[in-house]
Formats: structure tokens, sequence, C-alpha cells
DNA sequence: GGTTGACTTAGAGCTGACTCTAGATTCTAT
DNA sequence: ATAGAATCTAGAGTCAGCTCTAAGTCAACC
């Protein structure tokens, strides 16, 4: 079974721009071509494919997936290397996801401000008294009641 | 208490550069300047210092930012479309969160992967017989163990 | 009083990742 | 057999988000 640019393209949801684009940098070493110079991807391209939709997802720059990919069409020589490098994307993700769980954290408590502004029809609840400087005493209200076993996701919904 | 441009930039670990870009983006229209016309910071900007880099770092582009600034400059008829912004960035967040989830698991079998072909030596143990093409029961294998209790991320460690 | 260093603006330059155009070729369906 | 759709390449264009340069201002120190 082979498949055209844009039958891939269709399938995983990206154009087939970008699919060409991957190729002049390197990504698709592994694709075939017909007689007239077209483009037949097999079944087991996809294989390749899933990872670099992986790695973009992940955030890794193009050239590097594409160096991946030249350590996968190296051969046996380069299995600790290509182990090292998704071990080492792994870690990143992780860390990436933690940040990304403060970022969410953050979130939920701006809208607990806004949620208690709103019942009370004006964000000067939260100033020190006689500014318009938030009072830091707001924050730490939050994280009491977050402390005193409230969620912070339910403290930001409104009804 | 009053700060110039690089002792913000310092304490935000960003450049001086990209604080002026925002500013020139209109992200920081509260910040007030000295006679000579150099910015100086208030305590209080940091509130809203903290909520663009919370939405930078949420991946909200820069333009969107400016108009969330713009809803708190305006006062407390925007206070509900400064909630629904954040409601609306939180699921988007949470759902990004989601995917990265699964980027996070395909990484950990793919490094499951290359462990044992490491342990073999040799990638072919997870071909088809006499062929190039990876078996596509390896991926199965990987979710019986999972599905049998194993944990992901220690199926990938090595020794 | 002169040098150094942080700041100002406007605007140019850079990078990454596409995205599209032009012009030619090839495939598919009637 | 031919129209229309899909593909090819090379190269140009676009966009976001910085990042830097140039030329000038200003404050602090020796």
């Amino acid at each position: 079974m082979s498949y055209s640019i844009g039958q891939v393209a269709a399938k995983l949801a990206i154009s087939p721009y970008t699919l060409r684009y991957y190729d002049k940098e390197g990504l698709l070493p592994f694709v075939d071509r017909n007689e007239a110079g077209r483009r037949r991807f097999k079944d087991n391209d996809f294989n390749f494919l899933e990872v670099i939709v992986c790695l973009k997802e992940a955030g890794v720059p193009v050239k590097q997936i594409g160096s991946f990919i030249d350590l996968c069409m190296t051969g046996d020589t380069t299995l600790q290397a290509r182990y090292d490098f998704l071990a080492d994307h792994e870690q990143k993700l992780m860390a990436k996801m933690a940040r990304l769980q403060h970022t969410l954290d953050f979130l939920r408590w701006k809208k607990w401000y806004y949620k208690t502004a709103l019942r009370a029809g004006t964000e000067s609840i939260h100033y020190l008294p006689g500014t318009n400087q938030v009072d830091p005493a707001v924050h730490a209200t939050f994280e009491q009641l977050v402390a005193d076993g409230a969620s912070p996701v339910e403290l930001g919904k409104i009804e």
C-alpha cells in the first residue's frame, strides 16, 4: 500500500506544503518516489511521521528532528543516541508541563480575583484603601482558601 | 519604590529589548516616565507584568495580551470580559496539557522501543521477519505491559 | 570636565516555520 | 483524447517574536 502526499497530508491534518517543507529540511529521507518523481509514502513511513509529529508537538525544532531522523537512517550504531535524544526531550517536556501547571494555577487565581470583583461590581475591593494598587494580601487570601482545602478550579467558577 | 527597565528586565529574566517591544505593542500602557522620558516601573506594575508573563507562557499571542491589558485599563465595565478571557485561555491551556500528556506517553513508548532494541543490540528485533518494517504488534506489546500495571516511566528506564 | 554606562527612539535585521506562486508535468475520469 | 486535479521544483513572501543598530540623551563617577 502506498500513499500520495495529499493523502498523507489529509491523514495527518497538515498541509502538503508543510510536508514538502519537512522533506526539504531533511525530515523525510525515507520517502520513495515513483517513476515520475512523485512521493510515494509506505505504511512503514507512518512510524517515522508519528515520531515527527510527536517531536513537533513536544516543541522540538525542525532541525533537531532532522538530526534524529538522520540517526534513524544510520542504523543500529545510533540506538543509544536515539534513546538519549528521546530521554532528553522527555525531561524537557516534563519540565515544561510543570511550568504550564503553574501557569494554570495562576490563571485560576486571577479568575477568582475577577469573580470576586464581579460579585462586588468593582475591582477596587482588591485595592489598598485610598489607592489604585492591588493589596498584596488578596493573593494570600486566595492561597489560604486553597490551603484550607478549597479547589482552585471551583473557586474560579461563576454560579 | 520605582524601577528602571534594566532592573525589571533582570527581575523577570527577559531582555530590555523585549520589554520595549512589549511596550511598542501596547502591553505596558501603565508604565510611568520620568522627566527625561525614561520608564519608571512601580511596584503595582508587577501585577500586570506577572499576568503578561503568565499569558505568554500559556502561549497567548502578544496582540491578544494587548487586548487584555486594554480591558484592564478601561475599568470595571470590562470585569466580565476579563474573566471570560482568562476562562477561555484556562480551557485552551488544559487542552494543550492533555495533548502534551499524550506526547509524553508517546515518547515513553519510543524510549522502551529503543531500550529493548539496545538490549538486543539491534532494532531489527522489532521488524516483521525478513523486512525492514516495524511490526505493528510491538506497540501492542508495550500497551499490554502498561495495561498489566507497568509504569510507562519505569518501562523506559535503562538499568 | 570628560568618560562610561544605562537609557531613549525609529527602524532594520534575524529566525523559525511555514505558505504560497509560477510554470511545468503527470495522473484520473469522462 | 482531453479537461481538470494533483503533483513537482525553486524560490519568494509572510508572520510572530524578538534582537539589534544608530544616533542621541542623561546621570554618575574620577
